[in-house]
RNA sequence: GCGAUUGUAGCUCAGUUGGUUAGAGCACCGGUUUGUGGUACCGGUGGUCGGGGGUUCGAGUCCCCUCAAUCGCCCCA
């Protein structure tokens, strides 16, 4: 009780849990693939300056969220807390610009040292995907229709709700956060201590203030579209307009923002209303300048990132069964020989094939149930005299006598 | 980092206004059943009551500290 138990914020995933984990990875894997995404796999740790110098130095995640420390020989590493940064370090290290456009897709541990909640724990997963080299908004269609479809084969299309904004250019961002703070500023002392905060910091997040006091300022105050330059006009359009085309429903919320600095132009999120506050499933935009700022060449990128234990949480608890085995079973010690041998020849067939290591037939039919077994098979001294075994269907009841030489097909209906 | 709630067996929980040896269900192990599972009945293992300190003749129960989880804030997937 009082014994080792694991860290703050994690937890250990045991084999029933991680077959839903596994199916939400795996089906984010498969919907990637299909539009073009394969697995990349970086290091889940970097030199911390991958991320203080991308996500803003001002960012919570850089502030306070990073799990960081020094290796013998003085290097500053950081525990990766979110993938784009480390897929864009990998795209400079390796010359990727000479194969663009680049189309990722990871799967791995991130870590952000922060209070657990359900579904906000330090070490969690996320699948994700990372288009660079394209600059025209197709890239941003696509890159949210592989994230809705994901969504879609997991069966959350009715859960789920996609918003979306604008962010803009450089320019139409600048022009932006330049009236908002002029707003802002005017009412500062009526401003929640949260948001006095933000007006320095990071003026946009005050437009998702929770604080009603804030929610009242907030209402009256200027809208991103407003700001948005005729080029940032276009793009955003041009989204819209491949959206609709290909059937991905949408809600335009001109309030969304972004928490880390490299987003521009679009920004969108998946969020639900099951998971409390933890509302955000599937969260991404576009970062055209954040290879360039890390040291690379200019070239504009696209992408998405999705936190698996959210989505898990949302199948729920045994939502995805482990595989089922056949179970082979010697109906006294004499054949245990025998059985083993016959487990590893059908292990070799490709069936999955599970064996109890003591106990007497009923306890080894006892076992096979939990197991979720899908059938029997018994040996027998007086079956194998014949050459033969007994078949059991675990679901029916029913059993009868097979010959060894007819066994692997006839057990073709449990594979 | 801030605020609130919770913490008794592997799991879900009972445990009166502080009072002897801390209970139940499920799970697990064994038996009824020496070649046939999921049912039933019987029996058994398992707890320093999250940890530490204090008040008291006496603490699972009251107080303080600490750890963890849950919920909300910040922020985020």
């Amino acid at each position: 009780m009082s014994a080792l138990k694991s860290v703050k914020g994690t937890y250990d995933l045991l084999p029933k849990d991680k077959a839903v984990h596994r199916h939400v990875s795996e089906t984010a894997r498969s919907v990637a693939e299909r539009f073009g995404f394969n697995e990349a796999v970086t290091p889940i740790f970097e030199l911390s300056e991958v991320f203080s110098r991308t996500l803003g130095e001002t960012s919570d995640v850089v502030t306070k969220e990073m799990f960081s420390f020094e290796t013998k020989g003085g290097d500053k590493i950081t525990l990766r807390p979110e993938g784009t940064a480390g897929i864009c370090r990998s795209f400079i290290s390796n010359g990727l610009q000479q194969e663009v456009p680049v189309k990722h897709f990871y799967y791995g541990p991130m870590f952000r040292y922060e209070r657990p909640q359900k579904g906000r724990q330090r070490q969690f997963h996320q699948v994700g995907i990372e288009l660079i080299g394209v600059e025209t908004p197709q890239a941003d269609v696509e890159v949210i229709a592989a994230g809705y479809q994901f969504l879609k084969e997991l069966g959350f299309a009715d859960d789920v709700t996609l918003e979306l904004n604008s962010l803009g250019d450089k320019e139409s961002r600048a022009a932006y956060r330049e009236k908002l703070v002029a707003y802002f500023s005017q009412f500062e002392d009526q401003l929640s201590e949260d948001s006095k905060n933000r007006l320095k910091t990071n003026p946009l997040r005050i437009l998702d203030s929770k604080d009603e006091g804030d929610k009242v300022l907030v209402k009256d105050a200027p809208v991103l579209g407003e700001c948005l330059n005729e080029a940032s006009q276009a793009f955003y359009t041009a989204v819209k307009e491949g959206l609709d085309l290909l059937g991905v429903p949408y809600v335009e919320n001109p309030r969304l923002v972004r928490g880390l600095d490299y987003y521009c132009h679009t920004a969108f999120e998946f969020t639900t209303t099951t998971l409390g506050a933890q509302g955000t499933v599937l969260a991404g935009g576009r970062y055209d300048d954040l290879i360039k700022m890390m040291g690379g060449p200019q070239m504009p990128g696209v992408g998405w990132a999705s936190g698996v234990e959210r989505l898990a949480l949302m199948m729920g608890e045994g939502s995805v069964d482990l595989p089922r085995p056949i179970v082979v079973i010697p109906v006294s010690g004499d054949q245990q020989v025998e059985a083993m041998k016959l487990a590893h020849q059908l292990r070799c067939e490709g069936y999955i094939i599970d064996q109890g290591y003591s106990g007497n037939m009923k306890k080894r039919l006892n076992r096979a149930n939990k197991a979720n077994a899908c059938a029997a098979i018994l040996m027998g001294e007086d079956e194998l005299a014949r050459g033969c075994v007994t078949v059991r269907d675990l679901e029916s009841g029913e059993q009868s006598e097979v010959s060894l030489d007819d066994l692997v097909t006839s057990l073709a209906k449990f594979k």
